[in-house]
DNA sequence: GAAAACCGACTGGCTGGTCGGTTTTGTCCC
DNA sequence: GGGACAAAACCGACCAGCCAGTCGGTTTTC
């Protein structure tokens, strides 16, 4: 039988999130630069100035810390996109401010937009989860506003959970083309894209609905 | 100076591309299983009994090893895509046989899906531009059907190479769903999916073009 | 003075790639 | 058809570098 402790002075976690805060902060970019797997623990630490075995009293393992860390990222940009599509008039514009949002954000921060969409497979099959758990979040902001403008009559398409699926995959690619490839300006391709998918979905200008 | 030996028995080439294609195969299943960076080259070797020292003669490096692997892959699926759009009408019938293609491929073969679109990533930096190389052979096989299609007066879209990044980036988003949520059958998701695409290009059935 | 927080040298497991040596294959000549 | 030879093909024990995680000890905080 274990007694656990749990009356603690106030401050202790005050520090304690502080520190931990210092550590997701050094981390992420850590991993942004390298990857997961080519993150070493180390440099974690120094750029923290906290010693390894400093970091493993906050976080059990490197993989957990880099969890914390999307976990941390993911939240940041959902938030800015829900905010975003409060300001909206129709379901299908908060779903288009929703989408700017997150482009414009990734569009200027290709360092995390790298680290949120590629850095963890680096890491292998745990990976994979934390990346559809991601994802999914995002789809699910989608799918919402898309499942309202289906009701409000404003799209033609059945299958919301599709469309979102595809909405958030040609956003990826996007933003994957930008990271390699680039060129272009990411404000046009922003328009272009926000067409070409609202086409896809959207009831036809003539009231032709199939 | 060098004389270099260049009279071989013909029968050379034919053991040394035969042994070639051997190792291939082998490290395409080894690769496939567990992602580059936990595939382990004594394993190939043990799948194909020849010995580490012996794969070291064919292949310069297990990178090597794996960026042959996704060039017979992407070969294959190329071709067959590029069969399929043979038989199409149209430009835009040519690009949803292609995309059927793939699809239906894919949907079918699971782990080659998945060593196609993700097992490399555990490798790091340097699979990142053979991803981008594979992507673009298939961007470009969809664009130029686009291309044709705008031509043709078939679709609305002006930007077909961001269409076709649109496209691939939703297929490839689909495939992924398959690999780690799936529950959906193929089919049904690849007639949805096509609607869903050529609704984000075609003209307005009625005559609104713009 | 006790618990929390932090330190950092060390270790254990891992695995691409190497290399000296062996076997196989093809060729030439008698 | 077989002996002699060279190059190709193959073998596998070994090495070298790597690094997450540990742990006994120290410092800080309350």
């Amino acid at each position: 039988m274990l007694i656990v402790k749990f009356i603690l002075p106030a401050s202790y976690t005050k520090h304690r999130s502080q520190t931990r805060e210092r550590i997701l902060e050094a981390a992420e970019s850590v991993f942004a630069d390298n990857g997961y797997h080519d993150a070493l623990v180390d440099e974690i630490g120094q750029r923290t100035s906290i010693s390894k075995g400093g970091l493993y009293f906050h976080f059990p393992s490197k993989e957990d810390l880099f969890f914390a860390v999307m976990d941390r990222l993911a939240d940041k940009l959902v938030t800015r996109a829900e905010k975003a599509a409060l300001g909206a008039e129709s379901p299908l514009e908060a779903a288009e401010a929703a989408i700017d949002e997150v482009l414009s954000t990734l569009s200027g921060q290709k360092r995390l937009a790298k680290l949120l969409i590629i850095q963890g497979y680096t890491m292998g099959n745990a990976f994979e989860s934390k990346r559809a758990e991601v994802f999914d979040r995002f789809a699910r902001l989608i799918g919402k506003q898309l499942q309202a403008a289906k009701e409000a009559g404003q799209i033609r398409e059945e299958n919301t959970d599709l469309a979102s699926l595809v909405w958030l995959g040609a956003m990826n690619e996007v933003v994957v083309h930008w990271l390699f490839a680039d060129g272009s300006s990411p404000k046009d391709v922003i328009l272009d894209l926000k067409s070409l998918l609202l086409a896809s979905v959207r009831s036809t200008d003539a009231k032709v609905l199939r």
